[in-house]
DNA sequence: GACATTTGACCTAG
DNA sequence: CTAGGTCAAATGTC
């Protein structure tokens, strides 16, 4: 039987009670569960940091399948922060009909200017900005089972870290247009933390298991040790919270995957309570200011 | 030499 | 005009 409570768990900023019906109850503000969702994003990123780099020595295809089952878990995540961002913004007009409005704003102060080239260059960065886009915060920016390229920097306004841009490897080999910004994020916490925002979709062909190991960034054990393990059990207490039998359910098999994964780490993975330690002591070269790009070569370097 | 990164210039949206 | 996104030449690395 649904609880119809009249009041809504994720109401922080409305002072209005919450419809009881379900669709309408979507309206109420559910950013605490997509700032939970985003989190789960980033425990989950850094578990396969920790994880793949192992499972990618053992030429036995596991690498593979772990990695297919990370981006199922994160590819859920990305489509439950949708649902419920498409259900609280409610009624803001679709991608198309603003890029529509400003298209006929700009043709208007144009002019004839506009060879060839330029008008590529504007149509891409037009489309650039509009696209969907997905972003997480991650200790491990770089470590999300694709490949890419930087192609520019910049200072970024009120934030003492640059940003850096990333697009596809096989941009120009495969036509993919996919794209990504990594910016540092300005927190006191002894794990670095970074934002990463996707744009586009990933239309290359690339074999995961030839992918080349991706950069692990700075963290302490600590941070990912006890971070995990803590918030496990925090997580799913979080999620038999929700009011949403839908987002309930979806997460729900979200945290059985990562349950599974978890526990697969010391047994069906074959990961030893040793390689785990070696694994953790590695990372501790965070806290020596080792470059991250060291920090990957260690591993790479078949240390197990 | 091939490929990746850096960095200043350029372009566009707001 | 400014901030942010991209380009491409210069530079670095293997």
């Amino acid at each position: 039987m649904k609880n119809k409570s009249s009041s809504c768990r994720y109401l922080p900023h409305s002072s209005a009670p919450c419809s009881t019906d379900d669709t309408r109850c979507f309206r109420c503000d559910h950013r605490p569960a997509i700032d939970e969702i985003v989190r789960e994003q980033s425990l989950v990123t850094q578990l396969r940091a920790v994880v793949l780099p192992a499972l990618e020595t053992k030429a036995d295809g596991r690498a593979e399948i772990v990695a297919q089952l990370f981006g199922s878990i994160l590819d859920c995540s990305r489509k439950v922060i949708s649902a419920l961002n498409s259900r609280y913004v409610g009624e803001s007009p679709p991608d198309d009909e603003i890029v529509d409005k400003r298209r006929a704003k700009r043709k208007n102060s144009e002019g004839k200017k506009g060879d060839e080239v330029k008008a590529k260059q504007h149509e891409h960065k037009r489309s650039r900005r509009y696209t969907n886009s997905t972003s997480q915060v991650t200790p491990v920016p770089h470590y999300d089972g694709h490949q890419w390229r930087k192609y520019g920097q910049k200072n970024i306004n009120n934030s003492n870290h640059q940003r850096s841009y990333y697009r596809c490897t096989y941009k120009h080999e495969q036509n993919c247009k996919a794209t990504k910004t990594v910016q540092q994020l300005d927190s006191a916490g002894e794990t670095i933390m970074y934002t990463v925002v996707y744009y586009g979709q990933h239309t290359c062909k690339t074999n995961m298991s030839n992918a080349p190991l991706h950069v692990v960034e700075t963290s302490t054990p600590q941070s990912i040790s006890t971070t995990c393990s803590d918030d496990l059990g925090d997580y799913s207490q979080k999620i038999e919270n929700m009011h949403t039998p839908e987002l309930a359910e979806v997460c729900s098999d979200e945290l059985g995957s990562y349950h599974a994964i978890i526990g697969a780490e010391h047994s069906a993975l074959g990961l030893e309570d040793e390689y785990m330690h070696r694994l953790l002591d590695t990372f501790a070269c965070g806290a020596l200011d080792l470059d991250s790009w060291e920090i990957d070569a260690i591993v790479r370097s078949g240390f197990f």
